[in-house]
DNA sequence: CTACGCAATATTGTCGACAATACTAGCCTC
DNA sequence: GAGGCTAGTATTGTCGACAATATTGCGTAG
């Protein structure tokens, strides 16, 4: 990695030191940049950033807050490694306040919002015909977009909660366990059913496909943990 | 409030300095000893807690975190104050999340858990029956509960972010807006529906009845914002 | 009298150093 | 030779001081 020579000098000198490190830090971590269960080493970082360990320590904190780094007292941040477990607790998680999400996007997303929606979901279906960057649409495609019916909830708290923290943590995951299942065309028609029924205004359904979507996902992630892929 | 002479020699003189004094503001914030809207001078609780301003800091940020105070750049921390907006979308959060606990306790609570939410809530029903703190009953009696429905989900995730996060909101909420509507007994009834269904093992209504409980008791929330509280 | 600009002040942001605790390597004992 | 104890080392936890920024009050111009 190249030296992040004087972080105050980059390009976005604008918000405080802490939120810079932070972010930096976090896509470090989520892109595996930082392995998984590696030490975070407070005098390190410090050094490379540039900065002293006051800011540094902040921003570790909020990493924790993630739950993106896991510390112990008097020994320090280690980038957590997800269980199996952990997993599919995220799974459940996510199918319900997504099934949320959608409910009060389906009541609240604007015509425009919908109408830029479907042009994202036209942009991955073209890409799944010409089978062109099949594992970036399973990774950022399929997230951006669950990000944007989060968005379209117009619940500040909620979208907080899946943009900022969990989304991050899906990211994490794909990237440790490398998955890249055969969902993909399977989970684009999901999205359109989805977006079908934010059209019609249907906030019921919309809840019960976007839930029967991110079920079937971890269904999905569960059959290739235990390892039944019957041919 | 008394003097906090030297945080370090309190009882509890485990954990870090910023684990306690996250753990005391956050309970003055929640009950209302400091208040909403009033700003979190560090200089000033530095000097009151005995301790400097960077486990302070760590403190604060954690506050953040939980969504309890807000920090503007430069300016500092102020403990939040609740719109109306920001209750309801915590309602549908709560709604979404301790719908998928409930199903989750369905599946997973034993035996003994679900024997002692059964006492807690006959307990409840006595102290409805007396009608003796009333008030409290509604404020953190409610709470107990949904908390074993929570802890009951075995979803580590779920348990940090509900009970953590969300309920301290909730509590902050309860005491800003100092509510206590008539819907003890009701809840009471609701509480029993859910119980019945987890003992059976029904998750489907377990999740369903959680639901509809919480939705019922944001609508109330919403009647008595808009003023409609018709005799 | 009001509105704008500027300086004084207080608060937050950041830093380097010291203290306390946990890991590590080596030695001693059994 | 193995296990446990001890000293050394490195890291985290905490502190006080300095720098940078926003607020506030006053003075002045219109």
């Amino acid at each position: 990695m190249a030296v992040a020579r004087s972080i105050t000098s980059a390009a976005e000198n604008n918000g405080t030191i802490p939120d810079r490190v932070f972010s930096l830090l976090r896509e470090a971590i989520v892109e595996g940049d930082i392995p998984a269960g590696s030490k975070i080493s407070e005098p390190e970082l410090a050094r490379v950033y540039g900065i002293s360990r006051g800011p540094l320590r902040e921003a570790i904190g909020r990493l924790e807050a993630c739950g993106l780094v896991v510390r112990r007292r008097n020994v320090g941040a280690r980038v957590v490694t997800l269980s199996s477990t952990q997993l599919i607790e995220i799974y459940h998680i996510r199918e319900a306040l997504e099934g949320m999400a959608a409910r009060l996007a389906a009541q609240h997303m604007s015509a425009e919002e919908i109408a830029d929606l479907r042009s994202l979901l036209s942009q991955h279906g073209q890409q799944i015909e010409r089978d062109i960057d099949h594992a970036y649409f399973q990774r950022e495609g399929d997230l951006d977009f669950h990000y944007r019916i989060v968005q379209g909830s117009h619940n500040a708290h909620m979208i907080d909660l899946l943009c900022n923290d969990l989304y991050h943590l899906v990211r994490l995951y794909r990237y440790q366990f490398g998955m890249s299942s055969k969902r993909g065309p399977r989970a684009f028609v999901e999205h359109e059913h989805i977006v079908d029924a934010i059209e019609r205004r249907d906030a019921e359904m919309a809840e019960v496909m976007m839930r029967a979507h991110i079920r079937a996902s971890r269904e999905n992630v569960e059959r290739m943990l235990k390892g039944v892929n019957r041919p």
